[in-house]
DNA sequence: ACAAAAGTGTTAATTCTACACCCATGA
DNA sequence: TCATGGGTGTAGAATTAACACTTTTGT
């Protein structure tokens, strides 16, 4: 069975791109490659693909194994295959993004892999085709909140229109008009307005928001014009 | 080197999901799978990567032996890797679409392998989750349609704006309004109107027009609005 | 002159953008 | 009452959508 078709076979990896939030801003977990070659350089997450499991599997194990993430959010971004891109040997990667709020996690799992937070302006020299695959990853993760709602991912299951910009400020890296954005995402009605407030930001309290179950797939029209 | 790392390999596809306009419709060509297992029932495009070269180039070989096709446009769909889909092994396969202008291929070519065009509208049963990758493959064509002026690939060096209306009418699967889709175009600044009318589909002649080669790569805000 | 396709104009509706303004509340 | 975010309103610009209109030319 295994050897049915008279071809070669291929090393199949998945690099997962893991965007953390914190403080208003998209972060990168990076870890130092822990075996050869290259040991000791900035790597993404990555690991092979095992028989047992597909794709998605596979990204979900490497989150879960390497940093110890679990029900993340994961996207695929897409093929990296050229044939040198990994020194040792041919290796075909298929990269994925991930949203995780940093807030939420455990520091000191993260910590023991030597993995660190790095800022997406101040990305390090990083391993193989790494580099490429990160910018496809941020291009993707644009796309991605333009046709859906993100932010389930990186806030707390209640959070405030202003929690919601500053992701999508994250996302896109630049400012977005609050009047407006409110106006837009309330428009699309895939939000549900609570009855509670958050005080803690200022004293009049701003409404706590949740997604509503059943828009999860809908697919929008634009979301964030992009010029 | 083939060995280094200690995982396990797997066989890596590349299934091609052709697009073909004609007629101003949509068609996918398909072919009668050559070897067992499902011998004779209807399938995409595909083959196996070879060591020497990179997804794209597998396509590109696959376009070319299968099909007889030079020089045609590709573009990466995703990934599918459920263990199961292909029933003889475990086969990851990356989904690519091409788009090819009909009239302009050896029909002859295409006969030897038995392949032919089908409707979007009327697909036959398919090879194992060939129906999935088509999906995905008409959703990525629109999506990319919508931040690129496709048609270079499907249309004569000079077209007329009505053909290049009906190429998007094809994809996009619905009536455009030609006055407005004409406005839209031309405010993009991507075409260069020429001197030559084509004067054989009225008697006033229509403008032929081309592709701004500059403009070739940049990424444009929604041709077209999807809802 | 007229039929038929090519191309332009016009208007209303909608969406975007940039602001100004009002609101609620703890100190 | 006042400082501070939260939230609303509005006017002008830009885009979209629908449809009427003018132009050109072979017959």
């Amino acid at each position: 069975m295994e050897q049915f078709y008279q071809h070669p076979q291929h090393y199949v990896a998945v690099d997962c791109v893991i965007f953390g939030y914190m403080d208003g801003e998209l972060k990168l977990l990076l870890y130092p490659r822990a075996f050869t070659p290259h040991k000791g350089e900035w790597s993404l997450m990555g690991g092979f693909l095992q028989q047992g499991e597909d794709l998605d599997d596979a990204a979900k194990r490497v989150l879960s194994i390497r940093a110890g993430l679990e029900d993340i959010y994961l996207e695929e971004v897409g093929c990296f295959s050229a044939i040198n891109r990994d020194s040792a040997s041919r290796v075909v990667s298929v990269a994925y993004y991930a949203l995780v709020d940093i807030e939420k996690q455990d520091v000191n799992k993260l910590q023991a892999h030597g993995s660190e937070w790095w800022s997406i302006d101040e990305l390090p020299e990083m391993v193989f085709d790494h580099r490429d695959i990160v910018e496809k990853a941020m291009y993707t993760l644009q796309t991605r909140a333009n046709e859906k709602l993100l932010g389930k991912e990186l806030l707390p299951e209640l959070f405030t229109l202003l929690q919601l910009r500053n992701v999508y400020e994250a996302i896109f890296r630049r400012p977005l008009e609050l009047a407006n954005f409110r106006k837009k995402i309330l428009s699309l009605d895939v939000l549900e307005r609570q009855d509670i407030k958050n005080k803690t930001e200022s004293r009049k309290g701003a409404y706590y928001y949740t997604f509503k179950q059943e828009e999860e797939g809908r697919i929008l029209d634009r979301i964030v014009k992009t010029t």
